[in-house]
DNA sequence: CATGAATGAGGTTTCATTCAT
DNA sequence: AATGAATGAAACCTCATTCAT
């Protein structure tokens, strides 16, 4: 807040320490700067650059740029969305309306600038990133598949959800995070695309009764052991 | 003509000439590389050696490393499957089954070895491709969402459907691209992972259905105006 | 000339062996090639579409690229003008005539298309290319030296000219080459260039009498061991 | 500042930060190494070399090869010699004298070691070099052409030059230009070369009064539409 | 802590040259 | 003789990283 512009004053240096507040621009600056431009494409000078700092306190703080990048991924999907698990404990309402909120919150999540670029980052060069590819499994994949999971089987238990078990929930929300990603990488180039709200409004339509107008199965599908 | 591998014979050339295969070799190891190791990741070097040929006639061919890749994505998208407008017209059955058919033929071109790996590669580093990008847009975006958006609106009219439009098109085909990404890129940390099969049947039956028990909204969601 | 453009036609190959013609028409499109893109901006295969050639068969020709570009230079200098001795021997007029008669032969050869621009290149180059250099030394820098000095010589011992020896013999040739190449190579920007004839004409005068207006100083500049 | 040579003291550093200094080392060590060996000839880590850095520093500091060309260009050639329109306004003596000094400055700078060498690299690859080739054109062809024009013109008004005009100062500039570069390219293999002295006596003998023996034409050659 | 000058490995790309056809 | 596919060395250039200041 104080730090402002370096103004050329005699008692001005051109630098200051500030240890604590030094990290979190790096990082800030390392999620615009990867995010727009690949992790190839950024270039640790360039999120210096943005940053305001010189390339070599970027090193200092972070020691490579790969470890910047796990750093990038980890402040990006380790606890950004949290109290998920203690909604579902707490649930005292129709399962239905409990799922549409979880959907809600990956959903927004999701469309948080620069989280879906990191995700999509992160899956193609899967490989390269060993320890970040983990973290979005856990954070984003296991997390949410496990949340999807347990309402739906509380729900289904309770006769709200004909579906249940663990292939359902990767489905749901596969098809979450696909929608986003498509909005987000083809949308510049349609020429009507959808907005955000017509996308969830027929997200959520299609995740609660699907495309057929007859009755549903009464076959539940379900877990993958039974 | 019928080359086959060099072997060490003691009037053994150093190499052959093969004007005819080269091309579509050195483009199945391009596949394979940048499917591999993204596209930063992968050198020319690299291809080169998967092909068994010098990296001068790796450039020889394609001029650089981004035309290389815009061809490999031309390769694998352009026409890679067709015959479903064709499938559409000739339609007689139900559209039910219809919409199956064509979402099965997505979803196997997606678990092509290779293909889903490119196309988050492209998504992820969009900016750096504008033509691949295009293309994706053109032959996995528009393509399927027109396609899945003519069966919504057949099988809406017959009554079959209870949604259709644009945005129902767009989040079908999101699920499928999402689904098998899910599994490609979170498959190999999960101690009890779905099956292709078991993930095909539950987007199947959310895809028709959706995830609630009770009768379905009898309201039909549609074009984008509405 | 009976060569034209390949048709097509069954019977006719797609080259023809032209062992006699090939050499020559090689050396020309190299001569142009070199002089308009310099050694190193032009390629081998630059030459060898110029020639309507394979690259493979410049090499066959030359072997290497210097030894085409020593061939080119050979080609343009040696020999390329002639019977400046014998006129020298054969002079039954004036001395001075004579003189202008050698420096429009001089002055000529270097505006033929290209000459000034290899001698150029070969003299900015010079260490790249011993053997060229030597043939410009003999056949640009020498032979001229010798036919200026002669002629000055037996002017001077007629009364004609008031200068001789090999240095004002020297600065005649530079003097000359000096002026083709500022006009090749400054002309274009040049708002209001010199003609050729203009900077001819001021050339004549000033070989002729100098600058100055008074009477010429009696005293002969002469051979440096005077 | 006075940081001499690297001293191996057991506390040797690896290197040293002199960005004052450096820039201009690395430029010196590019006149060598271009006039010497050429453009192409020349790589960027020879220029590294003979500065003592490493390669990338001289493209940190000059981003290209091309770049560092044009560099050295205006280094070499814009206000590498000043003050000669001062000495033309403050002239007081004879235009003769005065034209003599001119003279004298060209071809010192001329001689000066790299000079002719950089001038003639880029008049044999000008279509490389656009910007190059116009500094050139600018600070040796027209500012010394316009210099020699004026003081013609002058002395020409006050009876003591019996030509003026652009073409005449043309010619007078090449001249000059002509005789250094065929005393640096060809001096190596002549067996009695023209020592510069005696070069430089013959030019302005030349100069002067020319050739001929008989009094000069009274006919005044003139501005370029006579 | 903070800077940015300096390094150097490694990639893409060019192109002279070779050689199978 | 003629072709042009194929090679591979070497250049430019980028940029992560180091380290003097």
């Amino acid at each position: 807040m104080t730090a402002g512009s370096p103004s050329p004053s005699p008692d001005c240096p051109k630098w200051q320490r500030r240890p604590q507040s030094r990290p979190r621009e790096i990082l800030d600056a390392a999620v615009a700067a990867f995010s727009q431009t690949g992790y190839d494409g950024a270039t640790i000078a360039d999120v210096a650059r943005r940053a305001g700092v010189s390339p070599g306190l970027v090193v200092h703080y972070f020691h490579s740029k790969a470890e910047l990048f796990e750093a990038v991924i980890e402040e990006r999907f380790v606890g950004f969305v949290a109290g998920e698990e203690a909604l579902l404990a707490a649930n005292r309402g129709s399962y239905r309306d409990l799922l549409h909120q979880l959907v809600r919150r990956l959903w927004e999540h999701l469309w948080q600038p620069g989280t879906i670029e990191l995700a999509m980052l992160v899956k193609a060069e899967r490989s390269e990133f060993p320890e970040a590819i983990r973290t979005l499994f856990r954070e984003l994949s296991e997390r949410w598949r496990r949340l999807f999971e347990a309402v739906l089987e509380a729900g289904a238990q309770r006769g709200e959800f004909r579906v249940s078990g663990p292939h359902a929930a990767r489905v749901i929300g596969a098809a979450i995070a696909g929608a986003v990603e498509s909005s987000r990488c083809f949308g510049a180039f349609d020429r009507r695309p959808s907005s955000p709200e017509e996308l969830w409004a027929a997200l959520v339509s299609l995740l609660d009764h699907g495309v057929l107008a007859g009755p549903p199965v009464p076959s539940r599908l379900q877990g993958e052991s039974q």
